[in-house]
RNA sequence: GGAGAGAUGGCUGAGUGGUCGAUAGCGGCGGUCUUGAAAACCGUUGUCCCUUUGCGGGGACCGGGGGUUCGAAUCCCUCUCUCUCCGCCA
């Protein structure tokens, strides 16, 4: 959510900015500036009415205490008036206040300077790329095949147990999946993040402090019976540790990293995409998450993305790193970077991750703020956060592009978590 | 599932109708003392909103919402959450 003293002080500018997204912010912005000013009118006279009647109240306790019967009677006589009016007040301010509330949250993040132009996908920057493409056979097969081949992970059965998009990691597979988990992990504690376990599911106001409700919730598991919310990454749960804390100055850098099962229901995007491991409805992935001083949370995003590179290229993935465009960006977000692994058999890009800064738009509904030196005003602290790394579509490359007539090759850096170098 | 207790400032914990935004202790910050530190002592220490060029002025907030009253942290209603004991259980 933008502040509403980012919308006051400059409107023009957030209205253009928001061009780039796409969205046309002209008539939100007016109203929200309407709105506001009627508002402080209102304040302005219910605060008067009511300093008026707070003094009141006090001389007549004085009245009554000097035993001034006639003087309390006409002090209370006052009251009335000033009552009624402050009620009507404070009606016309609550309801004005939930309008501009309610314009508030349907403005997206603006976009940061360096975001290029476009509309979709196709408009996206490739910042960089690495890795080598492998060479596969004609015949190469597809992760879900190789998986059922290999009997490491079985689609059916998860069917069978829950519905589609709950598959069942068994064998090596499984053993594969643990791998991952702890290799992320320890790379990231080696990086200086400290490990979370979270909740994995969350109340209602962790859902609205990162933004998934109310818009959002259909996208979520709800567990009616408990009014809880299944996680759909665990940013959520951890990004919420931190609403309404104020910071000091000497907290900085907070990194935190977690592993999670995300849960995601993903309605209305069923047909495409979607077979093997490349849609699921609960997946695992290990999250990054930073708060961090506004004057530095573009170095910290640079950062996170040097670490999430680090990380495919142990992996020995070919990799892209492309800047989403203005179209293509999140709702929440001032920039991301997105990260795509090359799927030899499938012969197309998987989004494995994508690290965002969040600028104050995040903190300002989380109430996150932070204080420069003690006595100073608190202010808006910065959130960024990144997949590092979600599994599944690792997963999918990594079974395709290493395929061999002898099995699948382990890269590496994973053997010594696996515990085996091939599936044979 | 049954029974009970509670929710106050960063924390602990007072406060049952009238300068209570709230006693006190701890913590934090500043200072005195000290070669330095500790201890001791003194001072200071919530958030949000409106208004003002500024100094300042005003309003709101004691879990959430509503009510009684001239006046509510304090009384009433309601919701939520937390804790303790019993039962069940990884």
């Amino acid at each position: 959510m933008l502040t509403l003293r980012t919308i006051q002080e400059n409107p023009q500018e957030v209205i253009e900015k928001l061009a780039k997204k796409k969205f046309d912010a002209r008539e939100i912005v007016n109203s929200i500036i309407g709105f506001t000013e009627a508002k402080n009118q209102t304040q302005m006279q219910a605060d008067r009415a009511k300093a008026e009647l707070n003094a009141l109240s006090r001389e007549i306790g004085q009245l009554m205490r000097q035993g001034d019967a006639s003087g309390t009677q006409q002090a209370r006589e006052r009251t009335a008036e000033l009552k009624e009016s402050i009620r009507e007040l404070d009606l016309v301010f609550a309801d004005l206040d939930v309008k501009i509330r309610e314009l508030l949250v349907l403005l997206p993040n603006t976009p940061h300077v360096s975001v290029p132009e476009g509309n979709s996908a196709e408009d996206n920057e490739v910042v960089r790329s690495g890795g080598s493409f492998p060479v596969l056979d004609e015949n190469a097969l597809p992760h879900w095949e190789l998986a059922s081949r290999y009997n490491l992970i079985d689609f059916e059965l998860g069917v069978k147990l829950t519905g589609a998009g709950f598959p069942v990691y068994r064998g090596k597979g499984a053993r594969l999946q643990r791998a991952l988990i702890n290799f992320f992990l320890d790379q990231a504690r080696q990086n200086g993040y400290e490990e979370i376990q979270p909740p994995l599911m969350v109340n209602e106001a962790s859902g609205f402090g990162t933004g998934q409700l109310p818009d959002k919730e259909g996208q979520m598991y709800h567990v009616t019976a408990d009014n809880f919310y299944m996680i759909p990454t665990a940013e959520v749960p951890v990004t919420n540790i931190y609403r309404d804390v104020i910071l000091e100055n000497r907290d900085f850098p907070v990194k935190n990293c977690a592993y999670s099962a995300c849960f995601r229901r993903e309605a209305g995007s069923y047909g495409k995409d979607v077979r093997g491991l490349n849609r699921l409805h609960q997946f695992d992935k290990v999250e990054i998450v930073r708060i961090a001083h506004p004057d530095t949370s573009y170095e910290v995003l640079e950062e996170m993305v040097n670490y999430v590179e680090s990380l495919v290229q142990k992996l020995e993935l070919p990799y892209r790193i492309v800047k989403l465009c203005g179209g293509d960006m999140g709702f929440t977000s001032a920039l991301t970077y997105d990260f795509e692994v090359w799927s030899g058999a499938q012969e197309k890009w998987l989004e494995v991750s994508s690290v965002s800064n969040f600028e104050s738009f995040q903190a300002n509904r989380l109430k996150l703020r932070f204080r420069e030196e003690a006595g100073k005003k608190p202010q808006l602290a910065h959130t960024l956060n990144g997949s590092a790394l979600a599994l599944p579509r690792i997963v999918a490359a990594l079974l395709e592009n290493n395929q061999t007539p002898e099995g699948i090759r382990i890269p590496r850096a994973l053997v010594p978590f696996c515990g085996f170098d091939m599936i044979p």
